[in-house]
DNA sequence: CGGACCGTTGACTCTTGTCAAAGCCAGTGG
DNA sequence: CCACTGGCTTTGACAAGAGTCAACGGTCCG
């Protein structure tokens, strides 16, 4: 399964560049671009926070590993998502591209020592880190409280949100992660994110493609079944 | 049950005072001090986010309801705690004292002008909104994850690892909230909560006292029942 | 063509939730 | 001083939602 997986260090082959153009740019914009294949492991668990990231294109998994091998992801970072922000001298969880994607680069060090003189540069910061803790406690809610049924309702509506963001066709979301992903995001079983997934299909609230595509047949069923 | 509740609008009582010795202080030393009586609603989802609260005594409940009654607990704030940073104009869940409580009001709109020019300030809001989110995916991590024995004992852990450092006797903790508010923390109800606290006694690896003084009799084990 | 990987479906199990009753403790009022 | 009340916890019996195990099918790719 990891077999394509790049080793931690891996990553300190792609070194922020000089500044070329740097009057014009924030610090969270300069950086060199890197390419990440699909499956592909941008950083893991305990590796020493030498970069930020920011994703460019493709969508990438963080993740959180217990030794059993079980499994909980935290979040998936789509286009203009940053990776790897936080005060700890390590990463404390796993990233890894489910497709094809394009991550920048940006110095951990760097990014420091200036937001330590740039208070907009910080507030930016903080800003991305709320927005992320937003979102690491909707998911909680979801897992701590909701039912099966209720988990991939509301999962899928935050899909079709995201996804209407980066203007996407309205009512249709692609699912770029595998059933094993979505499973270890809300707490479930691949073959119960499966089974509801079809009862949706039954239910005439969903309509799948391919496994990978979902249109949106009845939002307001969906809203209900996604339990407030 | 909501009869001690002080309507939403209560806190806009407590305003941020004129800056009387303002040289010596940074924008989150200042603020009044505001007393709450335990189960004293501090602010509601949903309201007006005027003010950033610093927990300076006592323990404060942060959660989300769902309209049908669950409730997700998101965080207990001891001592030293920041509740509603964040970058939206609402407040995005309950904070209530679940004991007599004491905590420094600090207005939101003089936090995010000083943070505005100050970068050593807009640091500190970053650096405290990521150790939240450490503590939210830990916790996303152990409900999605985790089985009841397991959410209970790392549970157990996490309160004996923050009241070391509070300086209290060593391996006894202090349960300040009720069965049912761990319960809605961990994602279980109060008699999943009490049977494993039950199990945990007849192992010999806890010792209860009036139910609210938990004393850790093996701590090894009760590391290895937390399932890493 | 064959194999690997992923998703779907079915039968069965089991952990946890639900419902109900009893115990415990603190505060109150006679 | 003690019985009463209400809130919280504990315990038990039972139910159900989700997990486990297993088999099958589809798709991609060498």
């Amino acid at each position: 399964m990891f077999s394509e997986t790049v080793s931690s260090a891996d990553y300190s082959k792609f070194p922020v560049p000089s500044m070329r153009h740097a009057a014009a740019e924030s610090g969270l914009e300069r950086g060199s671009i890197r390419r990440v294949k699909a499956k592909e492991q941008i950083f893991c668990d305990g590796d020493p926070r030498t970069h930020v990231f920011r994703v460019e294109q493709g969508v990438i998994t963080l993740s959180k590993l217990l030794s059993d091998g079980r499994r909980q992801i935290i979040d998936f970072a789509y286009p203009g998502d940053y990776i790897g922000l936080g005060v700890l001298p390590d990463y404390v969880f796993d990233a890894q591209a489910t497709c094809a994607a394009k991550v920048r680069c940006l110095s951990t060090s760097a990014l420091e020592q200036e937001a330590a003189t740039d208070a907009s540069l910080a507030l930016k910061l903080y800003k991305a880190v709320s927005a992320e803790l937003t979102a690491a406690r909707s998911l909680l809610v979801s897992v701590g409280q909701k039912t099966a049924m209720e988990r991939i309702s509301a999962f899928l509506l935050n899909l079709v949100a995201r996804n209407q963001k980066s203007g996407a066709e309205a009512g249709v979301v692609r699912l770029p992660m595998r059933r094993s992903d979505i499973g270890d995001l809300l707490g479930l079983t691949i073959e119960t994110v499966s089974r509801m997934i079809t009862k949706l299909r039954m239910m005439r609230v969903i309509d799948v493609v391919n496994g990978t595509e979902v249109r949106i047949l009845n939002r307001g069923r969906l809203e209900e079944l996604a339990g407030e």
